[in-house]
DNA sequence: GCCGTTTTCGGCCCGACTGTTTTCAGTCG
């Protein structure tokens, strides 16, 4: 059983005990443990399976633990089952409609007996809505325009997307009158796979005329709120924006306070409580006085802590860390001395090996591996040993028209479904970088797969493990693979697991990063590029990699070349 | 329901905006 089934019942559970307004602490211990068990690496079934001791766990105390147990053992839970009886199956689902919070969702089934987006929308249409309590004209328009929206089901948008996004809005809010400081917050910062929404936070001089401009910016679409502190706009992306102004003195306090996480907040606040202070928006106080709030650093300074940086800020024991002075030396994109996987021209690449080694050296790097597809991909023309060969040749012809960059010889291998690679050893001993990866057959069971890529990276010629878990963000799934397992593989074999960079992959992801580092087992950041204009990914790659607790050491690629070559020699 | 280097009971983060009101509940982040 997976954390996220897991996750979803307590989900349920606080969703259903929300609508029936019972006490709220006890509904965000739910909801806090939904989250704990959704962003656990560890199995969680299986740790109840072995014995061990969930209440370790933070937030699992002991009923829920009992919980835990009784959904592993008989894959239901009696409590859940009541809970649901006294309610129809829809409620939970009006939930998710912005701007629709149980109390509402209460009111609605209380009096007219809604309990589906259908008869919501349809109540909402026939002006039904308005004659409840708090209800007007205005509420029930905005309830259609949430359901449309809810329908089409816009939801997350990719980092690399929101970032493109972000970086334009800030150019174009940065021209307005009065503006000193404009800077993203929010998940974006912290530089989650997957954003939501973009908060961005200005500080201004008096008479700006920032949330004017903002509401004229030419990609929105619907203006939600605007005032004079905040403003929030949909674009026509389905991407909401918030636009916040915030006094100078407070801009650090309002950074730290909108990067988030939630979670890191409430940890660090708690913080504050136990030292006599309060945490706001706009800074840190005892009693009526602001002892901190210009700079971020000084917040943290306050309850004794240093600077935690952005990607870390997920309550996964950052603050114990930092409060030890444990936090790690996270890697930097400027440490990163070369890229080990990229495409050409000999197979799906857009440009010639000549073409990428320039724009490498452009970035500064001291090495690049070539890294093509195997004959087993058909559709990108993957090469077979005899043509390999050849390339291998043509790459050393090319590495003697350009100084100031190694030419690292290399290719990504096909594990095929039985395990064994797409290429003969001999060839691959010709290759100084061996990637091994999986590019069809995702349909394996669990135990099958875990067993074809342990059987495939224990090729004593293979160095690298691409794209572990296969999946693609918001469209595809990871293949069924024992992570855990896999890592201790890797170790075991002396593989390096690949932190894939393109915006599309981030695979491995944070947590198994951390779990893989955790183990010992060195990482590289490669960007898998395509084209030149891809080599830029690597940023994307390394925000996973800091988020994943990397610091430079557990990546090679931040290795001098003749300590990489050793390095991968196994 | 969880949690604890002052605690096993009594707390649990804090503020802005909307839409409905004429002082505030609900929702969001």
């Amino acid at each position: 059983m997976e954390n996220r089934q897991i996750a979803d019942i307590f989900t349920e559970i606080a969703d259903i005990l929300d609508i029936k307004g019972d006490n709220p602490f006890r509904i965000r211990s739910y909801r806090n443990a939904a989250r704990s068990v959704g962003d656990m690496s560890e199995n969680v079934a299986a740790m109840a399976r072995e014995g061990k001791d969930l209440e370790q766990i933070p937030g699992i105390g002991t009923s829920i633990a009992e919980k835990i147990k009784e959904i592993v053992s008989t894959g239901r839970l009696e409590f859940l089952d009541e809970l649901r009886a006294g309610l129809p199956r829809g409620l939970t689902e009006l939930l998710k409609i912005e701007g629709l919070g149980p109390k509402k969702v209460k009111l609605f089934y209380d009096n007219l007996k809604i309990d589906t987006v259908d008869k919501l929308e349809a109540a909402a249409r026939e002006g039904k809505l308005r004659e409840l309590f708090r209800m007007g004209d205005k509420s029930e328009e905005n309830l259609i325009k949430a359901i449309a929206r809810y329908r089409t089901g816009q939801g997350r948008f990719k980092l690399s997307v929101a970032f493109e996004y972000a970086q334009s809005i800030i150019n174009y809010l940065k021209r307005s009158k009065g503006v000193r400081a404009i800077e993203a917050a929010g998940s974006l910062r912290r530089r989650r796979e997957t954003v939501g929404d973009l908060d961005i936070l200005a500080i201004c001089a008096g008479g700006t005329d920032i949330m004017d401009r903002f509401v004229e910016y030419d990609g929105i679409e619907e203006v939600l709120a605007k005032g004079t502190t905040k403003s929030s706009a949909r674009l026509a992306c389905g991407l909401q924006v918030d636009v916040r102004v915030l006094p100078g003195e407070s801009f650090g306090a309002a950074l730290q306070y909108f990067t988030g996480s939630k979670e890191h907040n409430i940890a660090l606040r708690t913080r504050a409580v136990e030292r006599k202070l309060k945490i706001s928006e706009y800074g840190v106080f005892k009693g009526e006085r602001c002892l901190a709030g210009r700079r971020e650093e000084e917040v943290y300074a306050a309850v004794g802590l240093p600077l935690i940086a952005p990607e870390l800020r997920e309550n996964h024991g950052e603050i114990e860390a930092a409060g030890k002075g444990k936090l790690p030396k996270l890697i930097e994109l400027s440490d990163v001395r070369g890229d080990l996987q990229m495409h050409t021209t000999a197979t799906d690449g857009k440009e010639s090996v000549l073409d990428m080694a320039l724009k490498a050296r452009e970035l500064g790097y001291d090495y690049i591996a070539i890294t093509e597809h195997s004959k087993a991909v058909k559709v990108a023309r993957g090469l077979d040993e005899k043509r390999l060969a050849k390339h291998l040749k043509a790459i050393e012809k090319i590495q003697e028209k350009i100084t100031g960059l190694r030419i690292l010889k290399g290719v990504e291998v096909d594990i095929l479904p039985d395990g064994s690679l797409d290429l003969d050893d001999a060839i691959l001993k010709e290759c100084d970088v061996v990637i091994g990866a999986i590019h069809y057959r995702f349909n394996l069971s669990e135990k099958e797969m875990t067993r074809r890529i342990i059987r495939g990276i224990s090729n004593r010629h293979l160095n690298i493990f691409g794209h572990p878990t296969g999946r693609l963000i918001l469209e595809r799934p990871s293949y069924e693979v024992d992570i855990e397992e896999l890592i201790r593989a890797a170790k075991d074999c002396g593989v390096a697991l690949e932190i894939n960079a393109h915006p599309d992959r981030l695979d491995l992801r944070d947590v198994h990063v951390r779990l893989a580092r955790d183990q010992g087992v060195k990482l590289v950041i490669s960007t898998d590029a395509h084209s030149t204009q891809n080599l830029e990914f690597m940023r994307y790659g390394v925000f996973t990699a800091r988020r994943g607790w990397a610091e430079a050491e557990d990546v090679l690629n931040t290795l001098p070349l003749d300590k990489l070559l050793r390095a991968l020699k196994k």
